[in-house]
DNA sequence: ATTATCTATAGATCTATAGATAATGC
DNA sequence: ATTATCTATAGATCTATAGATAATGC
Protein backbone atom coordinates (compact mmCIF):
# COMPACT_ATOMS: atom_id res chain seq x y z
CA UNK A 1 0.00 0.00 0.00
CA UNK A 2 1.39 3.86 -0.54
CA UNK A 3 0.70 4.77 2.52
CA UNK A 4 3.21 7.73 1.86
CA UNK A 5 3.41 9.34 5.08
CA UNK A 6 3.84 12.82 3.83
CA UNK A 7 7.07 15.15 5.33
CA UNK A 8 6.35 14.91 8.72
CA UNK A 9 6.12 18.50 9.51
CA UNK A 10 7.75 20.29 12.73
CA UNK A 11 4.95 21.46 15.52
CA UNK A 12 3.59 19.29 18.40
CA UNK A 13 1.07 16.83 17.15
CA UNK A 14 -2.61 16.81 17.12
CA UNK A 15 -4.33 15.16 19.83
CA UNK A 16 -6.37 13.94 17.45
CA UNK A 17 -3.81 12.49 13.87
CA UNK A 18 -4.70 14.33 10.84
CA UNK A 19 -6.21 11.24 9.31
CA UNK A 20 -5.23 11.82 5.77
CA UNK A 21 -5.61 15.16 4.47
CA UNK A 22 -3.40 16.29 2.00
CA UNK A 23 -4.02 19.68 2.65
CA UNK A 24 -1.89 21.90 4.60
CA UNK A 25 -3.32 22.81 8.31
CA UNK A 26 -4.37 26.43 6.85
CA UNK A 27 -6.62 24.73 3.88
CA UNK A 28 -7.81 22.07 5.82
CA UNK A 29 -9.28 25.20 8.20
CA UNK A 30 -10.54 27.34 5.09
CA UNK A 31 -12.36 23.94 3.82
CA UNK A 32 -13.90 23.44 7.16
CA UNK A 33 -15.24 26.75 7.22
CA UNK A 34 -16.48 26.94 3.82
CA UNK A 35 -18.63 23.96 4.89
CA UNK A 36 -20.14 24.97 7.64
CA UNK A 37 -20.38 28.85 6.74
CA UNK A 38 -22.47 27.72 3.59
CA UNK A 39 -24.63 25.20 5.58
CA UNK A 40 -25.32 27.53 8.81
CA UNK A 41 -24.07 30.98 8.15
CA UNK A 42 -21.31 32.96 9.37
CA UNK A 43 -22.35 34.22 12.80
CA UNK A 44 -23.99 30.60 13.08
CA UNK A 45 -20.68 29.17 13.24
CA UNK A 46 -18.29 28.79 16.02
CA UNK A 47 -14.71 28.87 16.20
CA UNK A 48 -14.98 25.93 17.89
CA UNK A 49 -17.30 24.07 15.25
CA UNK A 50 -14.99 25.03 12.73
CA UNK A 51 -11.80 23.37 14.44
CA UNK A 52 -13.60 20.41 15.51
CA UNK A 53 -13.96 19.76 12.10
CA UNK A 54 -11.04 20.04 11.54
CA UNK A 55 -9.76 17.93 14.45
CA UNK A 56 -7.56 20.34 16.28
CA UNK A 57 -8.74 22.44 19.66
CA UNK A 58 -10.28 26.12 19.41
CA UNK A 59 -7.45 27.77 19.68
CA UNK A 60 -5.51 26.63 17.08
CA UNK A 61 -6.95 28.05 14.71
CA UNK A 62 -5.79 31.33 16.18
CA UNK A 63 -2.31 30.43 14.90
CA UNK A 64 -3.58 30.72 11.11
CA UNK A 65 -6.26 32.81 11.13
CA UNK A 66 -6.98 36.06 13.06
CA UNK A 67 -10.62 34.83 13.13
CA UNK A 68 -13.42 33.83 11.31
CA UNK A 69 -13.30 37.06 9.26
CA UNK A 70 -9.83 36.64 7.75
CA UNK A 71 -10.78 33.17 6.82
CA UNK A 72 -14.12 34.88 5.01
CA UNK A 73 -12.11 37.34 3.18
CA UNK A 74 -9.86 34.34 1.65
CA UNK A 75 -12.82 32.32 0.72
CA UNK A 76 -15.02 35.34 -0.76
CA UNK A 77 -11.55 36.06 -3.02
CA UNK A 78 -11.38 32.18 -4.35
CA UNK A 79 -15.08 32.58 -5.72
CA UNK A 80 -14.58 35.78 -8.02
CA UNK A 81 -11.23 35.56 -8.47
CA UNK A 82 -10.86 32.81 -11.62
CA UNK A 83 -14.07 34.00 -13.73
CA UNK A 84 -12.52 37.63 -12.99
CA UNK A 85 -9.33 36.04 -14.55
CA UNK A 86 -10.69 34.88 -17.57
CA UNK A 87 -13.24 37.92 -17.93
CA UNK A 88 -9.93 40.31 -18.52
CA UNK A 89 -8.63 38.31 -21.42
CA UNK A 90 -11.99 38.06 -23.15
CA UNK A 91 -12.89 41.56 -23.04
CA UNK A 92 -10.13 42.57 -24.86
CA UNK A 93 -11.24 40.49 -28.29
CA UNK A 94 -14.00 42.51 -28.83
CA UNK A 95 -15.24 42.91 -31.65
CA UNK A 96 -12.05 42.70 -33.22
CA UNK A 97 -11.31 38.83 -32.88
CA UNK A 98 -15.06 38.28 -31.30
CA UNK A 99 -18.40 39.03 -31.29
CA UNK A 100 -19.82 40.89 -28.22
CA UNK A 101 -22.70 38.12 -28.25
CA UNK A 102 -20.13 35.24 -28.46
CA UNK A 103 -17.76 37.13 -26.03
CA UNK A 104 -21.16 37.13 -23.82
CA UNK A 105 -21.80 33.49 -24.00
CA UNK A 106 -18.16 32.40 -22.89
CA UNK A 107 -18.22 34.54 -19.56
CA UNK A 108 -21.40 32.88 -18.70
CA UNK A 109 -20.07 29.65 -19.29
CA UNK A 110 -16.71 30.56 -17.36
CA UNK A 111 -18.71 32.07 -14.88
CA UNK A 112 -21.17 29.35 -14.52
CA UNK A 113 -18.71 26.94 -13.91
CA UNK A 114 -17.05 28.65 -11.75
CA UNK A 115 -19.60 29.13 -9.72
CA UNK A 116 -20.89 24.85 -10.19
CA UNK A 117 -17.51 23.77 -9.19
CA UNK A 118 -16.91 26.11 -6.00
CA UNK A 119 -15.93 24.17 -3.20
CA UNK A 120 -19.24 23.54 -0.76
CA UNK A 121 -20.65 26.15 -2.60
CA UNK A 122 -19.25 28.83 -1.57
CA UNK A 123 -21.11 31.34 -4.00
CA UNK A 124 -23.79 31.35 -1.72
CA UNK A 125 -21.64 33.77 0.60
CA UNK A 126 -21.80 36.53 -1.54
CA UNK A 127 -25.39 36.29 -0.33
CA UNK A 128 -25.10 36.62 4.04
CA UNK A 129 -25.75 39.65 5.08
CA UNK A 130 -22.11 40.11 7.29
CA UNK A 131 -20.40 40.46 3.63
CA UNK A 132 -22.49 43.81 2.93
CA UNK A 133 -20.39 45.40 5.61
CA UNK A 134 -17.35 47.22 4.43
CA UNK A 135 -14.58 44.83 5.47
CA UNK A 136 -15.54 43.16 2.06
CA UNK A 137 -15.44 46.12 0.60
CA UNK A 138 -12.54 44.88 -1.90
CA UNK A 139 -14.67 41.63 -2.57
CA UNK A 140 -17.85 43.41 -3.71
CA UNK A 141 -15.46 45.58 -6.26
CA UNK A 142 -14.09 42.56 -7.74
CA UNK A 143 -18.24 41.08 -7.70
CA UNK A 144 -18.60 44.40 -9.04
CA UNK A 145 -16.22 44.49 -12.15
CA UNK A 146 -17.82 41.12 -12.46
CA UNK A 147 -21.25 42.94 -12.70
CA UNK A 148 -20.19 45.51 -15.15
CA UNK A 149 -18.53 43.47 -17.98
CA UNK A 150 -21.96 41.99 -17.82
CA UNK A 151 -23.30 44.90 -19.05
CA UNK A 152 -21.03 46.41 -21.50
CA UNK A 153 -20.94 42.54 -22.84
CA UNK A 154 -24.92 42.33 -22.77
CA UNK A 155 -25.52 45.84 -24.06
CA UNK A 156 -23.19 45.44 -26.94
CA UNK A 157 -24.66 42.02 -27.70
CA UNK A 158 -28.39 43.58 -27.39
CA UNK A 159 -30.99 43.55 -29.75
CA UNK A 160 -31.71 47.09 -29.95
CA UNK A 161 -35.31 47.11 -29.16
CA UNK A 162 -33.34 45.62 -25.40
CA UNK A 163 -30.51 47.87 -26.00
CA UNK A 164 -33.27 50.55 -25.63
CA UNK A 165 -34.99 49.28 -23.20
CA UNK A 166 -32.33 48.40 -20.93
CA UNK A 167 -29.88 50.67 -19.43
CA UNK A 168 -26.19 48.45 -19.34
CA UNK A 169 -26.07 48.61 -15.53
CA UNK A 170 -29.52 47.29 -15.35
CA UNK A 171 -28.95 44.48 -17.55
CA UNK A 172 -25.47 43.99 -15.68
CA UNK A 173 -27.52 43.44 -12.88
CA UNK A 174 -30.03 41.23 -14.53
CA UNK A 175 -27.18 38.58 -16.49
CA UNK A 176 -25.37 38.08 -13.35
CA UNK A 177 -28.33 37.00 -10.94
CA UNK A 178 -29.03 34.83 -14.01
CA UNK A 179 -25.70 33.49 -13.90
CA UNK A 180 -25.99 32.86 -10.15
CA UNK A 181 -28.78 30.85 -10.96
CA UNK A 182 -26.28 28.02 -10.82
CA UNK A 183 -25.67 28.82 -7.16
CA UNK A 184 -29.65 28.14 -5.76
CA UNK A 185 -29.87 25.23 -7.99
CA UNK A 186 -26.57 23.65 -6.48
CA UNK A 187 -28.33 24.26 -3.22
CA UNK A 188 -31.34 22.44 -3.93
CA UNK A 189 -29.34 19.17 -5.88
CA UNK A 190 -26.90 18.36 -8.83
CA UNK A 191 -25.78 20.72 -11.47
CA UNK A 192 -26.67 19.12 -14.60
CA UNK A 193 -25.52 20.02 -18.12
CA UNK A 194 -29.32 20.66 -19.30
CA UNK A 195 -29.26 23.10 -16.39
CA UNK A 196 -25.74 25.39 -17.13
CA UNK A 197 -27.02 25.28 -21.06
CA UNK A 198 -30.39 26.50 -19.66
CA UNK A 199 -28.61 29.51 -18.18
CA UNK A 200 -26.52 30.53 -20.98
CA UNK A 201 -29.43 30.17 -23.42
CA UNK A 202 -31.71 32.58 -21.35
CA UNK A 203 -28.73 35.25 -20.78
CA UNK A 204 -28.17 35.56 -24.77
CA UNK A 205 -32.33 35.53 -25.32
CA UNK A 206 -32.22 38.32 -22.14
CA UNK A 207 -30.03 40.54 -25.05
CA UNK A 208 -33.00 39.85 -27.70
CA UNK A 209 -31.26 37.65 -29.64
CA UNK A 210 -33.03 34.80 -31.10
CA UNK A 211 -32.91 30.99 -31.81
CA UNK A 212 -30.24 31.16 -34.30
CA UNK A 213 -28.46 33.68 -32.99
CA UNK A 214 -28.05 32.09 -29.88
CA UNK A 215 -26.86 29.12 -31.14
CA UNK A 216 -24.12 30.91 -33.03
CA UNK A 217 -22.99 33.07 -30.04
CA UNK A 218 -22.44 29.55 -28.37
CA UNK A 219 -20.62 28.07 -31.12
CA UNK A 220 -17.93 30.98 -31.25
CA UNK A 221 -18.03 30.84 -27.61
CA UNK A 222 -16.51 27.35 -27.68
CA UNK A 223 -14.43 28.30 -29.83
CA UNK A 224 -13.19 31.19 -27.59
CA UNK A 225 -13.15 29.17 -24.55
CA UNK A 226 -10.67 26.80 -26.73
CA UNK A 227 -8.35 29.32 -27.32
CA UNK A 228 -7.98 30.64 -24.05
CA UNK A 229 -8.31 27.55 -21.94
CA UNK A 230 -5.89 26.72 -19.32
CA UNK B 1 -52.89 68.60 16.92
CA UNK B 2 -54.50 65.08 16.82
CA UNK B 3 -52.36 63.76 18.98
CA UNK B 4 -54.69 61.14 20.44
CA UNK B 5 -53.77 58.60 22.90
CA UNK B 6 -54.62 55.50 21.58
CA UNK B 7 -56.74 53.13 24.04
CA UNK B 8 -53.58 52.84 26.48
CA UNK B 9 -54.02 48.78 26.94
CA UNK B 10 -53.49 47.17 30.29
CA UNK B 11 -50.11 46.22 31.66
CA UNK B 12 -47.47 47.73 32.86
CA UNK B 13 -45.77 51.01 31.30
CA UNK B 14 -42.63 50.45 29.92
CA UNK B 15 -39.27 51.81 31.14
CA UNK B 16 -39.05 53.96 27.94
CA UNK B 17 -42.71 54.76 26.82
CA UNK B 18 -43.60 53.72 23.78
CA UNK B 19 -43.03 56.59 21.21
CA UNK B 20 -45.82 57.08 18.68
CA UNK B 21 -45.96 53.37 17.36
CA UNK B 22 -49.31 52.56 15.99
CA UNK B 23 -48.35 49.20 15.79
CA UNK B 24 -49.11 46.57 18.58
CA UNK B 25 -46.10 45.75 20.85
CA UNK B 26 -46.06 42.23 18.60
CA UNK B 27 -45.78 44.11 15.66
CA UNK B 28 -43.18 46.36 16.55
CA UNK B 29 -41.24 43.58 17.47
CA UNK B 30 -41.88 41.74 14.26
CA UNK B 31 -40.84 44.98 12.43
CA UNK B 32 -37.67 45.22 14.59
CA UNK B 33 -36.83 41.61 14.26
CA UNK B 34 -36.90 41.87 10.28
CA UNK B 35 -34.88 44.98 9.97
CA UNK B 36 -32.01 43.29 12.37
CA UNK B 37 -32.50 39.83 10.49
CA UNK B 38 -32.00 41.24 7.11
CA UNK B 39 -29.49 44.00 8.26
CA UNK B 40 -26.83 41.68 10.12
CA UNK B 41 -28.38 38.26 9.57
CA UNK B 42 -30.57 35.94 11.96
CA UNK B 43 -28.05 34.39 13.83
CA UNK B 44 -25.80 37.60 14.72
CA UNK B 45 -28.77 39.33 15.38
CA UNK B 46 -29.41 38.99 19.71
CA UNK B 47 -32.96 39.04 21.03
CA UNK B 48 -31.20 41.92 23.41
CA UNK B 49 -30.80 43.88 19.84
CA UNK B 50 -33.77 43.30 18.94
CA UNK B 51 -35.28 44.44 22.46
CA UNK B 52 -33.16 47.34 22.28
CA UNK B 53 -34.84 48.62 18.96
CA UNK B 54 -37.82 48.20 20.29
CA UNK B 55 -37.52 49.76 23.68
CA UNK B 56 -38.57 47.21 25.59
CA UNK B 57 -36.62 44.60 27.89
CA UNK B 58 -34.91 41.69 26.48
CA UNK B 59 -37.10 39.25 28.53
CA UNK B 60 -40.44 40.77 27.53
CA UNK B 61 -39.77 39.43 23.49
CA UNK B 62 -40.82 36.29 25.47
CA UNK B 63 -44.17 37.42 26.42
CA UNK B 64 -44.83 37.21 22.75
CA UNK B 65 -42.58 35.18 21.06
CA UNK B 66 -40.91 31.63 22.14
CA UNK B 67 -37.69 33.16 20.14
CA UNK B 68 -36.08 34.70 17.43
CA UNK B 69 -37.53 31.15 15.52
CA UNK B 70 -40.89 32.02 16.10
CA UNK B 71 -40.98 35.51 14.74
CA UNK B 72 -39.01 34.38 11.70
CA UNK B 73 -41.68 31.67 11.19
CA UNK B 74 -43.98 34.72 10.85
CA UNK B 75 -41.63 37.30 8.87
CA UNK B 76 -40.79 34.79 6.08
CA UNK B 77 -44.56 33.76 5.57
CA UNK B 78 -45.75 37.31 5.08
CA UNK B 79 -43.17 37.77 2.34
CA UNK B 80 -44.56 35.27 0.01
CA UNK B 81 -48.44 34.77 0.71
CA UNK B 82 -49.43 37.99 -0.74
CA UNK B 83 -47.98 36.82 -4.23
CA UNK B 84 -49.43 33.53 -3.73
CA UNK B 85 -52.88 34.29 -3.16
CA UNK B 86 -53.10 36.43 -6.19
CA UNK B 87 -51.50 33.41 -7.86
CA UNK B 88 -54.10 31.26 -7.62
CA UNK B 89 -56.64 33.18 -8.90
CA UNK B 90 -54.32 34.14 -12.08
CA UNK B 91 -53.87 30.65 -13.26
CA UNK B 92 -57.66 29.59 -13.45
CA UNK B 93 -58.32 32.10 -16.54
CA UNK B 94 -55.53 30.28 -18.44
CA UNK B 95 -56.28 29.65 -21.48
CA UNK B 96 -59.96 30.66 -21.16
CA UNK B 97 -60.10 34.41 -20.63
CA UNK B 98 -56.29 35.09 -21.11
CA UNK B 99 -52.86 33.57 -22.69
CA UNK B 100 -49.97 31.95 -21.01
CA UNK B 101 -47.77 35.07 -21.90
CA UNK B 102 -50.49 37.50 -20.48
CA UNK B 103 -50.78 35.65 -17.21
CA UNK B 104 -46.97 34.85 -16.89
CA UNK B 105 -46.36 38.96 -17.08
CA UNK B 106 -48.98 39.62 -14.44
CA UNK B 107 -46.91 36.75 -12.09
CA UNK B 108 -44.53 38.63 -12.29
CA UNK B 109 -45.52 41.86 -12.14
CA UNK B 110 -47.26 41.19 -8.85
CA UNK B 111 -43.99 39.70 -7.64
CA UNK B 112 -41.74 41.76 -8.29
CA UNK B 113 -44.06 44.72 -6.59
CA UNK B 114 -44.53 42.77 -4.08
CA UNK B 115 -41.16 42.39 -2.93
CA UNK B 116 -39.93 45.88 -4.04
CA UNK B 117 -43.03 47.21 -1.36
CA UNK B 118 -41.95 43.51 1.29
CA UNK B 119 -41.27 46.24 4.73
CA UNK B 120 -37.00 46.39 5.39
CA UNK B 121 -36.72 43.91 2.36
CA UNK B 122 -37.39 40.69 3.70
CA UNK B 123 -37.07 39.18 1.09
CA UNK B 124 -33.42 38.21 1.50
CA UNK B 125 -34.29 36.49 4.13
CA UNK B 126 -35.27 33.26 2.26
CA UNK B 127 -31.51 33.34 1.26
CA UNK B 128 -30.41 32.97 4.49
CA UNK B 129 -28.70 29.25 6.04
CA UNK B 130 -30.90 29.32 8.74
CA UNK B 131 -33.79 28.87 6.65
CA UNK B 132 -32.48 26.17 4.91
CA UNK B 133 -33.55 23.89 8.21
CA UNK B 134 -36.96 21.71 8.32
CA UNK B 135 -38.04 23.96 10.64
CA UNK B 136 -39.16 26.41 7.53
CA UNK B 137 -40.34 23.51 5.30
CA UNK B 138 -44.04 24.92 5.25
CA UNK B 139 -42.75 28.26 4.14
CA UNK B 140 -40.03 27.01 1.94
CA UNK B 141 -43.10 24.97 0.43
CA UNK B 142 -45.05 27.58 -0.71
CA UNK B 143 -42.30 29.37 -2.18
CA UNK B 144 -41.93 26.03 -4.43
CA UNK B 145 -45.76 26.53 -5.29
CA UNK B 146 -44.66 30.03 -6.57
CA UNK B 147 -41.83 28.39 -8.19
CA UNK B 148 -43.92 25.80 -9.92
CA UNK B 149 -46.60 28.21 -11.45
CA UNK B 150 -43.62 30.06 -13.19
CA UNK B 151 -42.25 26.80 -14.51
CA UNK B 152 -45.76 25.88 -15.48
CA UNK B 153 -46.67 29.49 -16.90
CA UNK B 154 -43.42 30.06 -18.82
CA UNK B 155 -43.52 26.45 -20.67
CA UNK B 156 -47.18 27.17 -21.54
CA UNK B 157 -45.91 31.03 -22.60
CA UNK B 158 -42.52 29.55 -24.53
CA UNK B 159 -41.83 29.57 -27.87
CA UNK B 160 -41.55 25.96 -29.11
CA UNK B 161 -37.55 26.00 -29.18
CA UNK B 162 -37.19 27.18 -25.65
CA UNK B 163 -39.71 24.73 -24.69
CA UNK B 164 -38.02 22.03 -25.97
CA UNK B 165 -34.81 23.11 -24.84
CA UNK B 166 -35.71 23.64 -21.05
CA UNK B 167 -38.02 21.85 -19.12
CA UNK B 168 -40.59 22.99 -16.93
CA UNK B 169 -38.78 22.94 -13.34
CA UNK B 170 -35.54 24.58 -14.86
CA UNK B 171 -37.46 27.39 -16.52
CA UNK B 172 -39.60 27.92 -13.23
CA UNK B 173 -36.06 28.39 -11.21
CA UNK B 174 -34.65 30.42 -13.79
CA UNK B 175 -38.07 32.48 -14.11
CA UNK B 176 -38.03 32.99 -10.07
CA UNK B 177 -34.49 34.33 -9.89
CA UNK B 178 -35.21 36.65 -12.35
CA UNK B 179 -38.17 38.08 -10.62
CA UNK B 180 -35.99 38.09 -7.23
CA UNK B 181 -33.45 40.61 -8.85
CA UNK B 182 -35.53 42.89 -7.21
CA UNK B 183 -34.24 41.74 -3.84
CA UNK B 184 -30.47 42.05 -4.79
CA UNK B 185 -31.63 45.60 -6.64
CA UNK B 186 -32.95 47.46 -3.32
CA UNK B 187 -30.20 45.94 -1.17
CA UNK B 188 -27.94 48.35 -3.69
CA UNK B 189 -30.89 51.46 -3.79
CA UNK B 190 -34.03 52.68 -4.87
CA UNK B 191 -35.87 50.42 -6.91
CA UNK B 192 -37.58 52.37 -10.02
CA UNK B 193 -39.77 51.35 -12.72
CA UNK B 194 -37.48 50.98 -15.50
CA UNK B 195 -36.07 48.19 -13.15
CA UNK B 196 -39.51 46.48 -13.24
CA UNK B 197 -39.97 46.92 -16.25
CA UNK B 198 -36.55 45.55 -17.42
CA UNK B 199 -36.97 42.57 -15.19
CA UNK B 200 -40.58 41.62 -16.82
CA UNK B 201 -39.24 41.93 -20.07
CA UNK B 202 -36.70 40.07 -19.54
CA UNK B 203 -38.85 37.12 -18.02
CA UNK B 204 -40.92 37.43 -21.25
CA UNK B 205 -37.39 36.94 -23.47
CA UNK B 206 -36.46 34.46 -21.73
CA UNK B 207 -39.16 32.20 -22.99
CA UNK B 208 -38.75 33.38 -26.15
CA UNK B 209 -41.01 36.13 -26.91
CA UNK B 210 -39.55 39.02 -29.04
CA UNK B 211 -40.62 42.54 -28.87
CA UNK B 212 -43.67 42.73 -30.31
CA UNK B 213 -45.32 39.85 -28.25
CA UNK B 214 -43.33 41.17 -24.89
CA UNK B 215 -45.47 44.32 -25.71
CA UNK B 216 -48.90 41.93 -26.24
CA UNK B 217 -48.26 40.18 -22.79
CA UNK B 218 -47.63 43.75 -21.05
CA UNK B 219 -50.79 45.03 -21.93
CA UNK B 220 -52.80 42.04 -21.12
CA UNK B 221 -51.45 41.81 -17.52
CA UNK B 222 -52.46 45.28 -17.11
CA UNK B 223 -56.04 44.34 -17.79
CA UNK B 224 -55.79 41.19 -16.03
CA UNK B 225 -54.75 42.74 -12.94
CA UNK B 226 -56.97 45.68 -13.15
CA UNK B 227 -59.96 42.64 -13.23
CA UNK B 228 -58.30 41.19 -9.89
CA UNK B 229 -57.39 44.38 -8.54
CA UNK B 230 -57.34 44.46 -4.94
C1' DA C 1 15.58 27.43 17.57
C1' DT C 2 11.46 27.13 15.25
C1' DT C 3 7.05 25.48 14.42
C1' DA C 4 2.44 23.87 15.28
C1' DT C 5 0.03 22.40 18.30
C1' DC C 6 -1.83 21.87 23.16
C1' DT C 7 -4.27 23.22 27.96
C1' DA C 8 -6.42 26.55 30.70
C1' DT C 9 -9.07 30.37 31.30
C1' DA C 10 -10.84 35.37 31.61
C1' DG C 11 -14.34 38.19 30.07
C1' DA C 12 -18.04 38.95 27.27
C1' DT C 13 -21.84 37.70 25.55
C1' DC C 14 -26.50 35.49 24.90
C1' DT C 15 -31.00 32.82 25.91
C1' DA C 16 -34.66 31.77 28.64
C1' DT C 17 -36.83 31.32 33.14
C1' DA C 18 -38.65 32.94 37.78
C1' DG C 19 -40.89 36.08 40.13
C1' DA C 20 -42.21 41.05 41.05
C1' DT C 21 -44.89 45.09 39.66
C1' DA C 22 -47.79 48.70 37.61
C1' DA C 23 -51.18 49.51 34.78
C1' DT C 24 -56.40 48.56 33.19
C1' DG C 25 -61.02 46.39 33.63
C1' DC C 26 -64.62 44.36 36.12
C1' DA D 1 -58.19 39.51 37.82
C1' DT D 2 -55.73 40.13 33.81
C1' DT D 3 -52.28 41.97 31.08
C1' DA D 4 -47.80 43.59 29.69
C1' DT D 5 -44.17 44.83 31.26
C1' DC D 6 -40.14 44.93 34.60
C1' DT D 7 -35.68 43.15 37.39
C1' DA D 8 -32.53 39.62 38.35
C1' DT D 9 -30.08 35.82 37.17
C1' DA D 10 -28.50 30.88 36.06
C1' DG D 11 -26.31 28.31 32.72
C1' DA D 12 -24.49 27.93 28.39
C1' DT D 13 -22.01 29.46 25.14
C1' DC D 14 -18.24 31.82 22.51
C1' DT D 15 -13.77 34.51 21.41
C1' DA D 16 -9.20 35.38 22.05
C1' DT D 17 -5.06 35.44 24.91
C1' DA D 18 -1.21 33.43 27.83
C1' DG D 19 1.82 30.14 28.43
C1' DA D 20 3.29 25.12 28.09
C1' DT D 21 4.79 21.31 25.19
C1' DA D 22 6.20 18.00 21.60
C1' DA D 23 7.71 17.58 17.39
C1' DT D 24 11.49 18.82 13.54
C1' DG D 25 15.77 21.07 11.87
C1' DC D 26 20.19 22.97 12.48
Amino acid sequence: MPSDDRPARPGRPRAVPNGDSALSPRDQILDAAAALFVEHGISATSTRAIAERVGIRQASLYYHFAGKDDMLVELLTTSVRPSLEVVRGLESRVPSSASAAGALAALVVIDVETLARTPHNIGTLYLLPEVQGERYDGFRAERTELQDTYGRLGSLAADSDVAAAISPVRLGGILIQLAETVIQLRRDGAVEDADRDAIVATCLRACGLDTAAVADARREAASLLAAVAV
